[in-house]
DNA sequence: GTGTAATCGAGACGGTACGTCGAGTCTTGTG
DNA sequence: CACAAGACTCGACGTACCGTCTCGATTACAC
């Protein structure tokens, strides 16, 4: 163990829980330093400690929040299609619940503010997502159920895009049903010689 | 004319000059009132009694320099893939010279936090840009070119999404090449019976 | 007059009167910029603008509070023994009644640590404050009271300096009495023909 | 000798030295625990643990630092001028040659916030400075040199208020010719007659 | 021409949150 | 016990924008 008093977890947990709770009820425009201190019943200097901004503090909230979903994923369906429904499935679900819509939305913009948490986001949040879709994609490739020349990378993106697009424009609706969808269609191209 | 003094025009595009080049030059976050007030010479209390936010006025500045190559787009190619590259060619274009994805991100995330910028967002954005390629879906469908049963609003998200992906997300390049493939990528899908 | 809104004088009395409060009832310690701008029901911006620290904030609040005093003395006894006691006897009256030897203390601390201040403090407090004294000597040579080769600041200084030292280290009482019988031993030694 | 680990030396010395050059080099404000501490390669809880505030530390450094000299006094010359121009020769030329005024204006300061600290001050600062001339002034009216109704303490103020004066007001300059002149006019004045 | 009325610039105002610093306390493992 | 290390709460700092306000000055139309 490292000199010194270590860590408190107590307050760490408490500034996590005041983060998320402020970023689900009041977006991320509440999740402000004195916010979370007061709430947390902790001082800034101690988030500061730890974390370097109010927005990592929030990634940090929110992946937690999400990574219990991320976990229970099982993909061994033995179709590409039953995979990637089992895979978003649980996240539609729970995109519906609460207004991720905004959080992701204000997040996404602090990408392009801060490369330090552009990367960080990278890391902890979207190659996170797409791992298990990506690894479902290459199952079928290897089972010959698709086509090997499959542009993986874009095939994720037809299906993660709509969705994201619809999550943050709000300009259509954004259902299961739709998710479901956007699977066979893309499953549909991928299946037959390529059209291009 | 209403009685008192008239808007002085000089102002008013003074005004959007600066925001203009805040915003491409350093984000939405440099448009602040009192920095667009200094460098237009004009006064917040003059931005504020036309413009209810910064926001609003980012997103004016935004469309009047997006809005020439909207009005350049000519869709006559008699094919849906011609049209649609012809309306997704200038765009592409546009992405690559200036740092939009920084200012549409930001404008995204006030969509979350202002119903009335969401409004005038989905009006002024959302919708000019959309109602191109759908026309174009219509037609293909009228010349009996793709499927009467495809779902335009989903295939126009299916070419939007995964661009507004990549420029957001940043997680994997974004190009005319790419467009292109994603236009042949949904057509292919349209033009042949639906396998959902 | 010039352009923009003018000051507000309320709230200039308004932030004048709360540190002045604070000042004297819990010293300069407790004139923080938060408390007096909650206090004075004003911003700590607008008290930023016009007075660059809380020290020559405090500094003007209580000038104010003693200037009263100071344009009351009337010099013109006739003795210089006379114009002396007239100075200092409301000078001493103020002393016992606030304590001005925390402020004063905390104050002089300050000339050590601010330049800017210290040529403030000694333009608004020490001159002021010096000037009837030195006056009155003056006032005395010509008449040939005291020695035409009295050094004027070395007698200012064997009168104040007791003072002060009293006054900061309270390690003897400082009373009126105690004043009068400086000025009878510095006039004195003035008197008679220099001894050094 | 009680239980435990004893105290360590090493340490007292290290913290006493880095409060003092921290206090000379850079004044009291410099002196913050944690500099010290870091200095010191000692904890704050060390400190705290031995010294009750960084104010009384401080003084502690400032007292070794000044009691070589008060201890090489030497008082044995017959004459009043003789003893106090041997007490305030060292301490004129100790002053001129370090901010000492700074320091000491700072801890004068304390005193009004702190009782604790006054009580300290008074004993190991003011009063071990002062015996050594209220003994000159006993000894000179044992002598019959001065007038036994001579008010001593008096007389000490307005040896020591001057210098204090000028040191903590910087309104005038401050040498030893200064101190010598005023030691000069007070033993002329005691040395006569009363003139009140 | 002379109101009347809305505009304009300038800039002061009360707020809120920022990120930092120091004080003083507490909690580890080690000597 | 004392000690180094360092995490903790608390409170103030000085700054930056926000959105509102109060000025004097300007510029139109209506009478």
């Amino acid at each position: 163990m490292p000199p010194g008093r270590p860590r408190s977890e107590e307050s760490r947990r408490a500034i996590l829980a005041a983060a998320d709770e402020l970023l689900l009820s009041h977006g991320l425009d509440a999740v402000t330093m004195d916010a979370v201190a007061e709430r947390a019943g902790a001082s800034k200097a101690t988030i500061y400690r730890w974390w370097p901004s109010k927005e990592l503090l929030a990634l940090d909230a929110l992946v937690i929040s999400l990574e219990d979903v991320l976990a229970r994923v099982r993909t061994d369906t033995g179709t590409l299609r039953g995979d990637l429904r089992a895979i978003l499935r649980p996240a539609m679900t729970q995109l519906s619940q609460r207004p991720y819509g905004r959080v992701i939305a204000a997040l996404i913009a602090e990408i392009h503010r801060d490369a330090a948490f552009a990367e960080v986001w990278q890391e902890r949040y979207v190659t996170a997502r797409r791992r298990h879709a990506r690894a479902a994609f290459r199952r079928a490739i290897e089972r010959g159920e698709i086509s090997a020349k499959t542009d993986v990378e874009l095939a994720l993106d037809m299906i993660y895009g709509p969705i994201y697009h619809r999550l943050l424009h709000g300009h259509a609706p954004l259902s299961q049903a739709v998710a479901y969808r956007l699977v066979d269609t893309v499953i549909g191209v991928a299946g037959s010689p390529p059209s291009g």
